[in-house]
DNA sequence: AGCACGCCGACT
DNA sequence: GTCGGCGTGCTC
């Protein structure tokens, strides 16, 4: 047991420190990819080792001894290291902070009792699989087609599986899987949706289609328990199938042959704090590394994928048609405000069609992506405002419960009696939230079941699910939401969908906007009409005429896509051009610009474009004022070089300003 | 990022 | 007298 020459182990932590620790070890060498236990900063962590060595630079006095080795664990494998190496690089993060975050909470303590716990466990659920699937059922011929190509794919193959909603992408991967399961003994298969709670039927429908294989799944509403047991599962090769969000791009997943990623283009595949990976791209790294096919599914995929597509770099595939018998897409038309002037913010026409669908007991869903009751309320007699002493933005008038709410630092006041600055007693809502469509649809519709569905009604865990359940079970009639609704559900008997407030996005600031917005608006227009009853979509807009109003109308993504691909060209754009941005924040705005400035002006940069510092749009949240520079390059690469000895450069500049960069950001 | 050390204000 | 405020400095 007792090896009498030491070596040394370097050790990447979770910190954000750009470097490796040296630990003396004084026991047999353990194996790269293994996790221990060392002290490190006054406290004890878990690690993971990258690297054995039989020297080090490191000076005796400093150099402590590695306290453990997780010697259970099978190590992690050089392929997963290297996709945590590659992470790391890209995105301009220390190792430790991309590879250990990712691993169960459990397996990064000191003692190991979970980890035996879940081993002994798994070794108990080692029953040989079967593949065959259960209950196949028969796919349409774009499908079937759709199904093989994908199965049968061998090597680096993306494939982006473009369909319509409601047309059967999920059955095409699930035969493409039992394909891949039959074929590969020891196969695993990834597949990524953008948020399991909105996708609970899938992981039942994995279940009954492969009664025979184990199912993992990795996402973040899981105990520590079931995450450490799933992920485990997963590293032993046990799982043939894992299912999760975005975080389960950085599972072990030592027999990976298949990628699947549902809803491609859903902005939650980026994470948003800390490491801002985005694990749409990060799994088509992983499917290129291990050389195996990925398949990439969308109704309005990402113009980055698209555009692949068009190059060639991707294979497209295409479901034109429902997949379900008689079911056909439903009516989109547009209604003009300017002419059917709302009232509580619906039009005549709206307001008909709800009540046609009341009388043929049909339910109806009404979109609108703002809670609360108004989003400000103001004083008319000197126009008093309610902003948000603490951020750039308005309290939000909450009238169930009497308050008013910054939805930015959640800093919460009563609704004051009178106005602040002039005394008067009359301060109106502006604008219009679910709660208030709520209230307004109830005196509209007294006999009418109405039921608000957004992240105020569903504050509870698992009223979400029993509010959808309610839904599904044709207890309610008309219901209003906010994007909750919009995702996953197949609601049977739902014929019509109204969209209440969409324009804001038309003249965003934010390039991406659109885009977004056509992903949205046909997301939620695809809840209707999905069991065979003719159905339909109307947009309440001010500008009917709009090119993307007449896209959505024409279900005609193809064309407004190519559009919008030749506009980022010709403007310089994603995905034509490569960002990153670097962000400051500080109690005053100044301190964070002159930050930025430095930064700017700190280094050469041949091929690389800096602009100006600016101010946030949301120039500061909770009193803190945030700034941001962004960077361009139409050479990856170079943009990724330069990074590289920026970063190492304003680490040196020993700022007191807190800084954070991300590369190829979403919102700009 | 944590966490300790360190040097100045109001409390039993 | 000390409890504790957060500035600054280090982590193999």
């Amino acid at each position: 047991m007792n090896n009498p020459r030491p070596c040394y182990l370097q050790i990447a932590i979770d910190t954000p420190l750009n470097a490796v620790f040296d630990y003396r070890w004084q026991h047999e060498p353990p194996q790269i990819g293994q996790l221990a236990l060392v002290s490190f900063a006054h406290r004890e962590v878990v690690g993971l080792i990258v690297g054995i060595t039989e020297t080090t630079e490191v000076p005796v006095d400093k150099l402590k001894d590695a306290l453990a080795v997780r010697s259970q664990l099978s190590p992690l494998s050089d392929k997963w290291l290297a996709l945590a190496g590659f992470a790391a690089d890209y995105y301009q993060r220390p190792l430790g902070e991309v590879a250990l975050p990712g691993l169960p909470k459990n397996l990064r303590v000191s003692t190991t009792v979970a980890l035996d716990r879940a081993i002994k466990k798994l070794a108990k659920l080692d029953a040989p699989h079967d593949p065959a699937p259960a209950n196949m059922p028969q796919l349409n011929a774009s499908q079937q087609v759709a199904a093989d190509a994908i199965g049968g794919a061998q090597g680096f193959k993306p494939t982006l599986l473009y369909g319509v909603t409601g047309s059967g992408k999920t059955e095409v991967y699930l035969q493409a899987c039992a394909q891949v399961l039959a074929r590969e003994p020891e196969g695993q298969i990834l597949i990524l949706v953008p948020e399991i709670n909105l996708t609970p039927q899938l992981e039942g429908n994995i279940r009954a289609r492969f009664p025979g294989v184990m199912l993992a799944t990795l996402h973040s509403s899981l105990s520590e328990g079931e995450r450490m047991l799933h992920w485990l599962a997963a590293h032993q090769g046990q799982a043939r199938i894992v299912l999760g969000t975005r975080l389960a791009i950085l599972s072990s997943l030592p027999h990976l042959k298949l990628i699947v990623i549902d809803e491609e283009h859903d902005p939650s595949y980026k994470q948003q704090e800390g490491l801002r990976y985005s694990a749409r791209d990060l799994a088509v790294w992983r499917a290129w590394q291990l050389q195996i096919p990925i398949v990439l599914g969308s109704a309005t995929p990402s113009l980055e994928s698209w555009h692949h597509a068009q190059t060639g770099r991707y294979r497209r595939l295409e479901l034109r048609e429902r997949a379900v018998q008689n079911a056909v897409l439903p009516t989109v038309k547009l209604i003009d405000m300017e002419r059917d002037k709302p009232s509580d913010g619906l039009t005549s026409q709206l307001i008909t069609a709800i009540r046609q669908r009341m009388e043929r007991g049909e339910q109806s869903l009404l979109f609108l992506n703002r809670r609360g009751y108004a989003p400000v309320i103001c004083c008319e007699s000197c126009g008093w405002i309610s902003e948000c002493t603490r951020c750039t933005s308005f309290m939000v008038l909450h009238r169930p419960e009497h308050r008013l709410r910054c939805h930015h630092c959640s800093l919460e006041m009563r609704i004051p009696r009178h106005c602040p600055t002039c005394g008067n007693v009359d301060l109106q809502p502006l604008g219009r939230g679910t709660q208030r469509v709520e209230e307004g649809l109830q005196a509209l519709f007294p006999e009418a079941r109405v039921l608000r569905i957004d992240a105020d009604s569903t504050r509870k865990k698992g009223s979400a699910q029993e509010a959808f359940d309610t839904v599904h079970r044709g207890e309610v009639d008309i219901l209003i939401g906010t994007q909750m609704v919009a995702k996953g559900h197949d609601f049977k008997n739902l014929t019509l969908v109204g969209i209440l407030n969409p324009d804001t996005a038309l003249f965003s600031q934010d390039y991406r906007a659109s885009e977004r917005l056509f992903a949205q608006l046909m997301q939620v227009a695809g809840r209707a009409g999905r069991a065979g009853i003719p159905s339909e979509v109307l947009i309440q807009t001010r500008y009917p005429q709009h090119p993307l109003y007449g896209a959505v109308v024409h279900h005609d993504y193809d064309h407004f896509a190519s559009a919008l691909l030749e506009e980022r060209e010709q403007a310089a754009l994603p995905p034509y051009l490569f960002q990153a941005l670097l962000r400051a924040e500080a109690r005053e705005l100044a301190t964070a610009l002159e930050f930025l400035a430095m930064a700017r002006d700190c280094m050469q940069h041949p091929g690389i474009t800096i602009n100006d510092p600016i101010p946030m749009t949301m120039t500061r949240v909770h009193n803190v004022d945030r700034a941001q520079l962004l960077v361009e390059s139409p050479s990856r690469p170079a943009l990724q070089a330069f990074l590289r000895e920026w970063l190492q450069a304003l680490r040196d500049m020993k700022s007191r300003v807190k800084w954070s960069l991300e590369v190829d950001p979403l919102d700009i």
